[in-house]
DNA sequence: CCAAAAATACTCATAATTAGGTATTGGCAA
DNA sequence: TTGCCAATACCTAATTATGAGTATTTTTGG
């Protein structure tokens, strides 16, 4: 009896091109796409599903919640995330709530394929990216970081200010105390000749850091 | 002679997809994709290529920049613009930049092949302003309010947070009570489903309203 | 190795935002 | 004209963010 897959992704695009890149197989079986957190989980209810492919930005549920709960309710079911940055912080959250696996979007179809394999046989994986974002990307940043004085840290703290965390789930996410994101804060708003988070998150965005 | 499509987008496992449910017609012909503007640039330089299928959400050179240098360089060139979002005003700008196709990346893989085949015949296709009658609402603002269930207040106040204004500052402008501004906020983070002032930023940048 | 920079942590104080309410007014449409 | 909605205003309480300091440890570069 073949494995059942399960997509969960808002991006009808990205459902097709999985499915038709996974279908190559016959050792799993596609179930229909559900496009959020909800219908995944309604499908669970009544599905016997052995792998769910998981989309971290998804509307009305976001894949971390869902994760959490698919976990909770069907601990025998794997999970592969699949999300679109490679945020270590996060990819300890997802660890910690029990993922079998960590994609990068951004991966060659094979090692998707492989990736799911390795998990059916009861194995794990965790794509190692985001230390090194391509040297393109690590020259841009230093020169970012030079032209404002900015170090890793904050960069960082402005990312994650950026994606509407607040100072309490940046410490929880970094394993530092609120009084060190405050201190960070504070230089960013400094350093940056900002007021507030409203200026933070324009920041972030005008220099395309989320 | 077949058509030579070009695929530039960041999301690899969306461009095997993609390739995938594009590799059924040998009407055209898939070169290897690019994952950003630049790589885009360089391979449009040294390839002949008759369709490129554009990503907006690209890191190193944006879409909408993109296409606008294509179209000036290689007017023959066609577009079609693909996006996570329907926004209407950034349709506008791709409009105006030469594109000859917008489509959501929610749409059905069929409905993709036949743009693509419309496109190449000399057609052109936008995702959403074509199907909504022009009689509804010619007035962005109006059809915005509508889907968000905003109140004009509501949107000039998400407006003015955007810009970094403190309740305060926005009570003084407007000539009302810091109270009114309060609940306005209130009002707001419900209606839009989000938690803090960092959304209601990324909300109004999003679309456009700053 | 050593100095500098970065990251960490804390106190005290104030400002701003968020989360529950309730309530009144004016305008517009059925 | 009557009922709904938008806009206004207020209250209490809790949470989060900002501002101005100090200080220690860790990391990094020369």
């Amino acid at each position: 009896m073949p494995y059942r897959l399960i997509i969960a992704d808002d991006h009808q695009l990205l459902i097709d091109g999985l499915s038709a890149v996974l279908n190559t197989n016959t050792e799993w079986e596609l179930l229909p796409a559900v496009n959020n957190g909800r219908e995944l989980l309604y499908v669970l209810e009544r599905e016997q599903v052995d792998l769910v492919l998981l989309d971290l930005n998804m509307p009305q549920l976001d894949g971390v919640k869902a994760l959490s709960i698919i976990k909770r309710n069907y601990p025998k079911i794997k999970v592969l995330v699949l999300t679109n940055y490679g945020q270590p912080q996060l990819q300890a959250e997802i660890r910690k709530a029990g993922a079998e696996g960590y994609l990068l979007k951004n991966s060659p179809a094979a090692l998707l394929r492989e990736v799911i394999q390795l998990i059916l046989e009861g194995g794990m994986h965790y794509s190692e990216a985001e230390e090194t974002p391509a040297e393109e990307n690590t020259w841009f940043l230093d020169d970012f970081m030079k032209r404002y004085q900015l170090t890793r840290r904050e960069v960082e703290i402005i990312k994650m200010i950026g994606q509407e965390l607040t100072s309490k789930e940046i410490s929880d996410r970094l394993y530092i105390s609120e009084f060190t994101v405050s201190t960070h804060r504070k230089n960013i708003l400094r350093k940056l000749n900002l007021k507030n988070t409203a200026g933070v998150v324009n920041f972030a965005r005008e220099n395309s850091l989320i």
